[in-house]
DNA sequence: GCTTTAAAAAGTAATAT
DNA sequence: ATATTACTTTTTAAAGC
């Protein structure tokens, strides 16, 4: 008897100091993000649920932190991409985005598509633009997604092309590497994306 | 206007059978020809057919997955050589092995563009999975038939998951009228 | 969980020309 | 700058780690 209320003991400190590590990394990842106090509290409490559900299991509670991050910048409107969240963590991309669809899954997160718009204040900060040119950035997000051009992008992609074509737009010109660069997408997605986009704005 | 149904191809059938016998796949990958095995890698013998196309998997139970089929009709027809050339090399296979249809791949065209963020609150959040930042498909899990379904924003779909080609159809069926009466079907 | 096999969908990325 | 090749997702069995 006196084994097994020792053996509770050492479990309950064993999952006390594995709750107290997550945290802890949470505010170490999301401080290396720069993100506002608000977005840790939020990952906190998405971690505490997915310990509470048993989501842990059989998964690393590093790669369950990080997606709770991932997933709390989100919820909060000032999201990360994956490939952000991962430089980081010291989860891969591959099982940060696996194991995040997964805690979204069964805690019923019900997580909206990241709207483009959300990472434009961000990029277009980092290229020192001009608050027209945001503007006409986050119209031209606008316009193409209402005609449907949104569909299957990825939301960086799509926000990196944007960027672009309103910098030549505004006489702010930003060079597709630039773009690229704060965004982390390719030039060739940003030319992709900058040809439809520009298409459905009219020009050509 | 085009029935979706009408559109429908299989693209993958995937089945499993057994000869009722256990097998040294060492000696079989020496007498095959083509033979690809790795034990190291991979404790199946992977065994590639021309006509029709496919690829067994051979393992030392006597079991064996064929995949890579575009018909019902194609599978049998693979592992019919996969017998014969079996028992080419003096293994004893039962005349006629019962082969089970595990997974029929089909795809299909909606014939519309879909918004997908439309459709993923129209569905509900709930019941699909949509991250266009690591997959450009809007997955959607059916209940009846038990079937997955992968929506693109060109109308174009992938069903996978169901044991006979009537599932997919179903699911187009479901598909169509679940997106029509959401009004967002063009 | 992973390993392997096949296949489609469309986007993105890395590498080749 | 464009073309190829390759990887992302889903499904499914098999035997073994």
């Amino acid at each position: 008897r006196l084994r097994k209320w020792q053996e509770r003991i050492r479990t309950k400190d064993a999952g006390e100091r594995n709750l107290q590590f997550a945290l802890s990394e949470i505010d170490r990842m999301a401080s290396a993000l720069g993100v506002p106090r608000s977005v840790r509290e939020v990952a906190s409490v998405i971690y505490r649920r997915a310990l509470k559900e048993d989501l842990i299991r059989g998964r690393s509670i590093e790669g369950v932190a990080t997606s709770c991050l991932y997933a709390a910048c989100r919820k909060e409107g000032i999201p990360r991409s994956l490939e952000e969240v991962a430089e980081v963590s010291r989860v891969d991309q591959k099982e940060i985005g696996r194991t995040y669809r997964y805690v979204a899954q069964e805690l019923s997160l019900e997580m909206e598509p990241v709207d483009p718009k959300q990472f434009v204040p961000r990029f277009a900060s980092e290229l020192d633009l001009n608050e027209e040119t945001i503007a006409k950035a986050n119209e031209i997000i606008d316009i193409s997604a209402e005609q449907g051009l949104l569909s299957g992008k990825s939301p960086t992609g799509f926000a990196a092309a944007a960027i672009y074509a309103a910098s030549l737009l505004c006489n702010e010109k930003k060079t597709q590497r630039e773009v690229a660069d704060v965004a982390q997408v390719t030039e060739v997605t940003i030319r992709n994306r900058y040809q439809e986009q520009i298409e459905a704005m009219g020009f050509e | 206007m085009t029935d979706p149904k009408e559109t429908i191809n299989i693209e993958n059938v995937v089945a499993s059978t057994g000869i009722g016998q256990e097998l040294d796949l060492q000696s079989v990958a020496m007498d095959l020809e083509g033979a690809d095995y790795d034990p190291e890698q991979f404790p199946g013998l992977v065994y590639r057919t021309q006509n029709p196309k496919s690829a067994a998997l051979i393992f030392r139970s006597g079991k064996i997955v064929c995949t890579g089929a575009k018909s019902t009709e194609d599978v049998h027809e693979s592992l019919r050589i996969v017998f014969d050339k079996l028992r080419e090399l003096d293994i004893k296979v039962e005349d006629e092995p019962e082969i089970v249809v595990q997974n029929i791949v089909t795809s299909a065209d909606l014939g519309h563009q879909l918004n997908l963020n439309a459709i993923a609150i129209g569905l509900g959040l709930e019941n699909i999975e949509y991250e266009p930042e690591q997959f450009p498909g809007l997955v959607y899990r059916l209940d009846g038939p038990e079937v997955v379904a992968l929506l693109f924003g060109s109308g174009k779909l992938v069903i996978t998951g169901g044991k006979e080609p009537e599932d997919a159809e179903k699911a187009v069926d479901k598909i169509v009228s679940r997106l029509e009466e959401l009004g967002l079907l063009e």
